[in-house]
DNA sequence: GCTATATTTAACCATATGGTTAAATATAGC
DNA sequence: GCTATATTTAACCATATGGTTAAATATAGC
């Protein structure tokens, strides 16, 4: 019904959600661009461009330099650290797929480990 | 207008926008669970719930066994790696901070160095 | 077979999202 | 100052999202 907080990895994954946001994204890790430069390749109009160019920047994911009347956009990635950090706490589950898998038959075999199967694993190898 | 192709890194981070969402995967690196016990903390109903599992479930990220009428769901982590490879292309901005102001800098003072700035860096440490 | 339990599906609702075109704003440059 | 250019904002639209309650479905267990 409402929002309850929208936390900073809300905007974080939202914006990188849209393969149009993605694609600007990957663009400006290149170099900065205008926003006429931006638009240019997509098929959808400035306006369109400009409010994606918003969500990243509302992500805190690019920011705008005004130089005249043209804005240059340029990526600021700290967002993508967090978002990195978050899924990295279940990289284990990619590194060790037979291990896992080994836990789950154990789990649906019925014994009662509740919680506490990988404590051993190292987190971050 | 219409969704160009639905990839998979749209469900995926599409997915991990909602902290709901978030909280569940987090819980299913735990342990599997029944839908009901999957429920239980949210204060939300248990179809609301039900519809999260389901979106988790549709880019991936989840999968349910059915146990007789109950469906115990487990985590399915495979989506997270191709959004972490995705991300960990930008490590080199969050890694090398200074590096990439002075790059900005260099280019916002006019140099004609089109898209070829960070070429000798490692892009994987 | 009947009843209770676990879960999903349907119908609905309010708001968000991703796009459009047209108007507004602001600086460039003569 | 006037005109062109770069960009944003406004008003609008269709569809998606995240929730609700009520009904439907399916198995458990006597």
């Amino acid at each position: 019904m409402v929002k309850y907080s929208t936390e900073p990895l809300d905007a974080t994954f939202a914006a990188l959600a849209d393969p149009t946001r993605r694609s600007i994204l990957s663009r400006l890790a290149e170099s900065t661009l205008s926003m006429g430069e931006l638009a240019e390749p997509y098929a959808m109009s400035l306006a369109a461009v400009s409010k994606h160019v918003r969500v990243l920047a509302g992500a805190g994911l690019v920011a705008q330099d005004r130089l005249g009347r043209v804005r240059r956009c340029r990526i600021t990635p700290g967002p993508l650290r967090d978002a990195a950090d978050w899924i990295a706490e279940y990289q284990q589950f990619w590194d060790d797929r037979l291990d896992a898998l080994a836990d789950y038959l154990e789990e649906t075999t019925g014994e009662d480990t509740h919680g506490y199967r990988r404590t051993n694993h190292r987190r971050k190898p």
